[in-house]
DNA sequence: TTGTCACATTGATGTTTGTCAATAGTATGA
DNA sequence: TCATACTATTGACAAACATCAATGTGACAA
């Protein structure tokens, strides 16, 4: 990391590049410069907390040890298929996992998971 | 949607942006339920994340103090609109600030708001 | 078996998003 | 003034996405 002190009226700033390093999910987003495999990961789960819905979703999930999929339906006013297709994704995001037991599907946060995102935004 | 204020002193003449967002947001998503409006300005920050280009992005500029635009171009290997795009994205969600100095667009990332969004998902 | 309940999947539709060529805007220097 | 350089905006297009009706799947009960 070193300071870009270029003075207005020369060239072109140049760019450094940043050798590459092995990293897992969930580095801090600020230490290490971001190969495009791992900007796709990454991306992915936050693509899964972009939608209002999902958010609402996980803060009614994470509000109780666990939640029936019959139970996000009315207080997030969706249908059942969207309900989980919502689910679906921020589960394959890790962010959530599911359990079947008889006819009714249960939900619990990941805690674990949501520090992992966290920590890639806090260097 | 933008508040625009000029910097006394024309030492260094520019108009900083920042988006309103930055104001409200971000209390803990497992603490309180999510209202609406809540959840739809938490969605727009994290879909200023959910984006592999932009992520990249963040992570070129973190890496130094400030950055060009003109030095993301390249690393990026997006043309210039697709750039000043996603830079307007990422500024819009108050995660990095600009600053133009004669012909060049200089931006640095914004710790704090990176530190807000961190602890929205640390319970 | 038959019927019902909870959830998943499919297909269709309108919206949002990422991308770039072309153009406009703005700052610098001759 | 004119020419050049960097960035922003516009317009267009394809891909991705959110949504729901209809349908499929598996589980329970009568």
């Amino acid at each position: 990391m070193f300071v870009n002190s270029m003075i207005e009226g020369m060239a072109h700033p140049k760019t450094i590049t940043i050798d590459e390093s092995v990293v897992s999910c969930c580095s801090p987003l600020t230490a290490i410069a971001l190969s495009e495999v791992e900007a796709i990961d990454i991306a992915q789960i936050f693509g899964a907390l972009s939608d209002p819905v999902r958010l609402r979703m996980l803060s009614l999930v994470a509000a109780e040890v666990e939640v029936c999929s019959c139970a996000l339906e009315g207080p997030l006013g969706k249908s059942q298929p969207t309900i989980s297709h919502h689910t679906r994704i921020l589960a394959e995001a890790g962010l959530i996992v599911g359990e079947k037991r008889g006819r009714w599907m249960w939900w619990r946060i990941v805690p674990e998971r949501l520090g992992e995102v966290s920590r890639i935004l806090s260097s």
